[in-house]
DNA sequence: CAATCGCTCTGGTCTAGACCAGTTGTAGAC
DNA sequence: GTCTACAACTGGTCTAGACCAGAGCGATTG
């Protein structure tokens, strides 16, 4: 590993990125005690706080596990990195090795009842877009998706041709919305006839719904959305820390 | 705001812990700039990099947002500080304002099969100590409770009352296991015969199926757990990151 | 042989500076 | 009045040291 001073990314991000990096290519397996801090520093010529940035990173992620007095190591267990954080359903489905298609079932701009409007953070009567799509993993159908988004700030979405684009990648590249916390509840829940056929399932079959309230880097809420997954095929994974 | 040099708490903690006493008691509202790193550092005679070590907590909390070239901000949303990461059941329950208790369907030592060994990362036919209860909020039946713990590390276990005490709170005062890493995934389903009898539902109401792989501060696993949680009662909330 | 002491390693915390890149308000130029 | 340039901020990154507590190991001591 080498810093590149003509790198504009910053040098612990760098370095972190490198261990990232071996730690995904299997360099350094689970278990494996990595360099210390000092050894880092003075091969590296940085100082040792640069190091500590590097690595708080990748234990924040779950990757490495620091223990005082001897040694920080791989952390054993194939931590999914993706299922740490929340994803779209088109990263969702690439992570899982599925390709991710929507069918859009609607796209128009709309007043928003009390309920959206106070989750979106606008004043009631307000404008907003309704995105609803089934969602599909390799062609097979696995969930049905609804999502409000507040019309000033994305006026002109509708154009955007989303039974091929990830909404977040055009909320994103588009409008430069960056999706950053999500507040998520989930339940379980029978499905309607409707939803049922949406699906291809049997009416009444056990479902997952997710309620989510996504917020930019800002802390501004950017979506609400709602999601209904089949429960026979679908499975939500995560990594929880505390 | 002083920082207590006889406090053994670490400065940055100390800051933290004042900063977030005061986000949680009003003191300082959503959307409110707190003060500059710079101007903190002078006020507490401490260093900078101490101040934003403070700052760098509560920001990974989801507490405040940084705004280079402006400020640093109290994040809007009440977010549930304790939707962040994971919890025991009781805790979850409390956290709600709700009572959690038990009744205890067995707690024995028995030999693991195939797969609780493998994900316990112990040798097949090691013996493991499972717990089964079901979890009351209110004195209504909630969910039900499997967990496989390794009877290695957790012998006499079974001699506590998990009827009363939360069994996180044995497995670390008793036993020096503090849980800090979960691995958990959720999927729909309908509950069998016996298991709506238990949680006082109808057969085949939709419910909430959490597996669990827990791990202590090392990375080593401490439980495998599985958890069905009725779905006309329970929702499970948290905070996703990216 | 066993217990203990001390050295050397680890990460944990902290300091007192530094320069950078953005943001914002304001004073002066037009 | 309007525009522009600058100064005074903000957080972002980085340095080169420092001392601490805990772990591990080997040598000395009983």
């Amino acid at each position: 590993m080498r810093i590149n001073p003509k790198d504009p990314k910053p040098i612990f991000k760098q370095i972190s990125d490198a261990l990232r990096h071996d730690i995904g290519a299997g360099v350094l397996k689970p278990d494996d005690a990595v360099p210390s801090e000092r050894e880092y520093a003075e091969t590296l010529k940085v100082s040792r706080m640069t190091v500590r940035a590097a690595i708080n990173e990748l234990v924040q992620e779950g990757l490495l596990i620091r223990k005082p007095g001897r040694a920080t190591t791989v952390a054993n267990g194939k931590i999914n990195k993706n299922a740490v954080g929340f994803m779209s359903f088109s990263e969702d489905m690439k992570s899982r090795g599925m390709k991710a298609s929507s069918k859009l079932l609607s796209c128009r701009e709309e007043v928003a009842d009390a309920a959206v409007a106070a989750q979106l953070g606008l004043p009631t009567g307000a404008r907003v877009i309704l995105i609803e799509r089934v969602r599909f993993a390799n062609s097979e159908p696995m969930a049905i998706e609804s999502a409000y988004l507040p019309h000033q700030r994305f006026a002109g979405l509708t154009d955007f041709d989303l039974g091929q684009h990830s909404l977040y990648d055009v909320m994103e590249q588009q409008f430069g919305a960056r999706p950053k916390l999500a507040d998520e509840t989930i339940e379980a829940v029978q499905l309607s006839t409707a939803e049922a056929r949406l699906l291809a399932v049997r009416p009444a079959s056990p479902a997952l719904l997710a309620r989510r309230v996504t917020r930019d880097t800002e802390g501004k809420v950017i979506e609400v959305a709602k999601a209904i997954y089949r429960g026979d095929r679908y499975r939500m994974v995560f990594v929880r820390q505390r």
